[in-house]
Parts: structure tokens; C-alpha cells; sequence
RNA sequence: GGUCCUGUAGAGCAGCUAGGAGUGCUCGCCACCCUGUCAAGGUGGAGGUCGCGGGUUCAAAUCCCGUCGGGACCGCCA
């Protein structure tokens, strides 16, 4: 048996004999001469059919049936690609395929997002639906590389929880055994836990957020690429591991999905050696200096204003990045490191990048005392929280973390305007399935 | 959850303001034509409960009420 050729690495076989397999992406038929568009993992390859028996062995095969070829490359400046394969012998591998919901061989969608949603496992075979999940996939290896190398740990955490962690969220409710459990909402909880064991850790996973957000950038399932550690001066420790962080995903992007990057057009971000940083409270003024609004004394920014401070960065400091610091501590968990200066704001940020928050971070308390104190100050009960507060109790450093959305990160670097473009599957208020 | 927009063939749309036979566009699909296609080209054809329910009217895709989808922005968040 002939092993398989990939479609990308046909030109370099002109002259032998070889078999490709993969989907019928289209067929254009002339009078006595028929292309088919051989679609593989690699990308296309084209198929000439040039006799009579050639075309009836391809004749009842609709567009996406998965086929195999056997075949004899040759060069042929006509051709895209420079080679194709002649003389070809098929065997249909799937039966004929049911028609895609649209054209999946046109260079654009014409679909809007629902009914791509709706019939996602045809229509995410369309190259440029399918490319931000490419740029996923590197992005995330691109999280675990760097921080391997920054000598991390990855984790891995329940996502039935017994208890809900952070307020502000809503939660899941799910049946444990008859008993009231939860789906995570973030591993918060579990990777500070984990410093106190391993001093550095990551974890990429799905979080769960029952929050009646229905807005292009909200999901009630994401990927959470989280990383806590311990020893930190403040929280500009933390935001230095992030900028090595979004670079290395990055590089990663550029390297091990250059084909998705290329077809989509978009253009990688430079990451700053220093990613400028503004105050909340510089922020607001800037905003109402230069803007005429006045958000002065809110306790967080609008998505509006985020966006306005992103092309604030590009303008004032060629960056696509920017954190925004010091958040204040109303807006902010319990678990929350305050300015040690001004005990109102915190040691925390945001990152946002091409104007839409992707990442929340900061410095965390890290002695037991604070965390009785900032409960009491909110009025909360510290019996739920005692295995969380247990930890604090055996000795932790002090340390920080951060949480970034994945589709938020490749949404805004394909430039979607959708963060379902980024997410397979997703869940939101009104969709379940597929 | 709030405000605004929207629902017409497998996909994407126009028609609605000012009611008159499902009237039309760009694709796809089917048949035929075409010797090098590249989002091929040409001719012909099939395909519709105008989201659903009710109302007004001689007559409703069109006007009114309700309802169920979809989208944008906002609140909020990663």
C-alpha cells in the first residue's frame, strides 16, 4: 500500500505515483475535462480528471464526501500549487456527504454567526472558520512553554466545587450524588492552594459563569489560561511574568499557526519589552481631559472607555497593549491586595489588549489575619471559606496571579467580532448545542 | 436584565414607509452546453406556510397586538 501524501506536500512528488485522501472541497466539470479540490489537514490539492471511465468514477460523489486518490503528480504551471495529480484512481472513504449549510470552497463566509453556530462541525471545516482555532491551539502552547520555562507547574483542579468561590459570579448549580455542588467559575481557590506547594503554577481548563451577560464577547463556558506564584514584591511582578507570558503566546502563534495567521490577514501584535501601564484614577482623568465624558469616581471603565484607552496606547505608545492598575478594592475580591499607600485602591490590574479586558491579575493577600479582616469588613461569614483559609493559616508567601480569557486573546488578534468565532462550541444564555 | 434593530427558498439579501396573485436580486442545487478550471462561464429548471398565533381589511410579506428566534450597544466581565 501507498502511504498518504498530505495535499501541502504534492509538489515535491511530481513523477511518482501517490495517494492522497480527504474531502471532496470542489468539483468543476468542463466537457471533457473535470477538477476536483482535494481538501487535507495541510491545506488543497487538485485533482484532473480526463477521461470518459476517470469522470463516472467520480461522478455520484457530492462535495465533501471523503475520498481517497491514487494518482500521478505532475508539474503544470496551470495548476495550483504548480502540481497536480493526473490519471487518478477514487475510492470513496464516507459515502456521499449530505450538501454544507453554505459554500465551504469560497474564499469568504457568507454565513452569518447563528447558522455557522448551528451546523459547526461542517462549517468550522471552512479554512478561514477553522484558522482561529489553529491560532488557539498555538496560543495555549504558547502559555505552557513559557511558563515551563519560568519554571511553573502545570495543574490540574476540580471543576465540581463544593462551594462557590469568588462573589460576583454566578454559579451553576449542579446535582453531586444528591448533594448541592457547583461548576468552578475559576481555580482560583485551588492554585493559590498550590503555591503553597509548588510556588509556581498554571492551568488552562474550562471555567463556568451563570451570568446573564449576552454581549459578543461574554460565554457561560471559556477557557480560563490562569497562573499563580509565589515570592512577589507587589503586582508589577505579576504583570512582568504576563508580558513574557503574551509574548511567548505570540511567538507561538507566528511559528506553529503561520498558515492560519496568513490566511486570516491579521497582524501579529508587538509585545513591549515594557507593556505601559496607567492608573485607574490617571485613566479617568485622561478620559475626561480628552474626551468630554467624565467617568471620575466610577469604580471600573466601560467597555467604551477601554476601548477608547486601547487606541490611547497605540497612539501615545505604539502598543496594542496596556494594563490598567490599581482597581478599586470595592470592585475587587475579598481576596484582593490593597495599595499599600492608599488602602482604597489595589494591587491588581487588568491587561487590555486592542481595547477589550483579556486578562485580570494582581497581587493576592497572603496572610491568614487579612483574610478574617477583609471578610469582616464585608460583612461575610468566614465558616464557608475555612478550607480556603486553612491554607493561609500553613504558611504561604506572598503572591499573585492572573486569569486570561483564550477566545478573548484570539478573538481580538483575528480581529472577530465575535468571541464565538474563537469557541467551537459555545454556551451562552441561548445556545446548548451542538 | 435595559435600549434599538431584525426574521422573506439550502446561504446572503431587496420588497414593507404608501396593503392588490410569492414580485425580485446574488449564490448554491438539478439538467444540458463548454478542452485548463482557480469564488470558472453559458442556457434552462426545481425549490417559499414571507418565524408563529391572533386582529383590521373586499384583499396582509406589508398595518395593529401578542409570542418565539437572531443581531448591536449598554449594564457586567475574562
Amino acid at each position: 500500500m501507498i502511504s498518504r501524501v498530505l495535499a501541502a506536500d504534492v509538489p515535491s512528488h511530481v513523477g511518482a505515483e501517490i495517494q492522497i485522501a480527504g474531502w471532496l472541497h470542489r468539483r468543476r466539470q468542463l466537457k471533457s475535462l473535470t477538477f476536483l479540490v482535494i481538501r487535507d489537514r495541510s491545506g488543497l490539492v487538485q485533482v484532473v480528471l480526463a477521461t470518459a471511465d476517470e469522470m463516472a468514477a467520480a461522478a455520484g460523489l457530492p462535495e465533501e464526501t471523503v475520498i481517497a486518490v491514487t494518482g500521478t503528480v505532475t508539474a503544470n504551471t496551470q495548476a495550483p500549487g504548480g502540481a497536480e495529480i493526473i490519471r487518478p484512481v477514487i475510492t470513496s472513504l464516507s459515502g456521499p456527504a449530505a450538501p454544507p449549510p453554505f459554500d465551504l470552497y469560497r474564499p469568504t463566509v457568507t454565513a452569518a454567526l447563528p447558522t455557522v453556530l448551528d451546523h459547526a462541525p461542517t462549517s468550522l471545516r471552512h479554512p478561514r472558520l477553522r484558522a482561529p482555532f489553529e491560532i488557539n491551539a498555538a496560543a495555549e502552547a504558547g502559555f505552557r512553554a513559557t511558563l515551563d520555562g519560568l519554571g511553573f507547574t502545570e495543574i490540574s483542579t476540580p471543576k465540581i466545587v463544593g462551594s462557590a468561590t469568588e462573589s460576583g459570579a454566578n454559579v451553576f448549580g449542579i446535582d453531586y450524588f444528591g448533594q448541592k455542588a457547583y461548576l468552578a467559575q475559576s481555580p482560583q481557590f485551588y492554585k493559590q492552594a498550590m503555591v503553597g506547594v509548588f510556588e509556581r503554577v498554571y492551568e488552562t481548563g474550562p471555567v463556568f459563569r451563570a451570568e446573564p451577560h449576552d454581549t459578543g464577547r461574554h460565554l457561560a463556558e471559556y477557557v480560563s489560561l490562569d497562573a499563580e506564584f509565589g515570592f512577589i514584591e507587589d503586582h508589577h511582578d505579576v504583570m512582568a511574568v504576563l508580558r513574557e507570558v503574551a509574548a511567548g503566546m505570540a511567538a507561538a502563534v507566528a511559528e506553529r499557526a503561520a498558515a492560519a495567521v496568513s490566511m486570516l490577514d491579521i497582524k501579529l501584535p508587538e509585545v513591549p519589552a515594557q507593556i505601559p501601564e496607567i492608573h485607574i484614577t490617571d485613566a479617568q482623568e485622561l478620559i475626561a481631559r480628552q474626551t468630554g465624558e467624565d467617568p471620575r469616581g466610577e469604580p471600573d471603565l466601560t467597555p467604551g472607555h477601554e476601548r477608547w484607552l486601547g487606541e490611547w496606547a497605540v497612539r501615545e505608545h505604539g502598543s496594542d497593549f496596556l494594563y490598567v492598575t490599581g482597581y478599586p478594592m470595592t470592585k475587587r475580591p475579598f481576596y484582593t491586595h490593597p495599595e499599600p499607600e492608599r488602602p482604597a485602591y489595589s494591587n491588581s490590574f487588568d491587561l487590555i489588549f486592542r481595547g477589550m479586558e483579556i486578562v485580570t491579575g494582581g497581587q493576592r493577600l497572603h496572610r491568614e489575619a487579612d483574610y478574617l479582616a477583609a471578610l469582616a469588613e464585608r460583612g461575610e461569614d468566614p465558616a464557608p471559606y475555612a478550607s480556603y483559609l486553612a491554607v493561609f493559616a500553613a504558611g504561604m508567601p506572598p503572591h499573585g496571579g492572573f486569569a486570561m480569557g483564550l477566545e478573548r486573546w484570539t478573538a481580538r488578534l483575528t480581529a472577530a467580532p465575535n468571541v464565538r468565532y474563537a469557541t467551537l462550541f459555545p454556551r451562552d444564555l441561548h445556545r446548548l448545542t451542538p
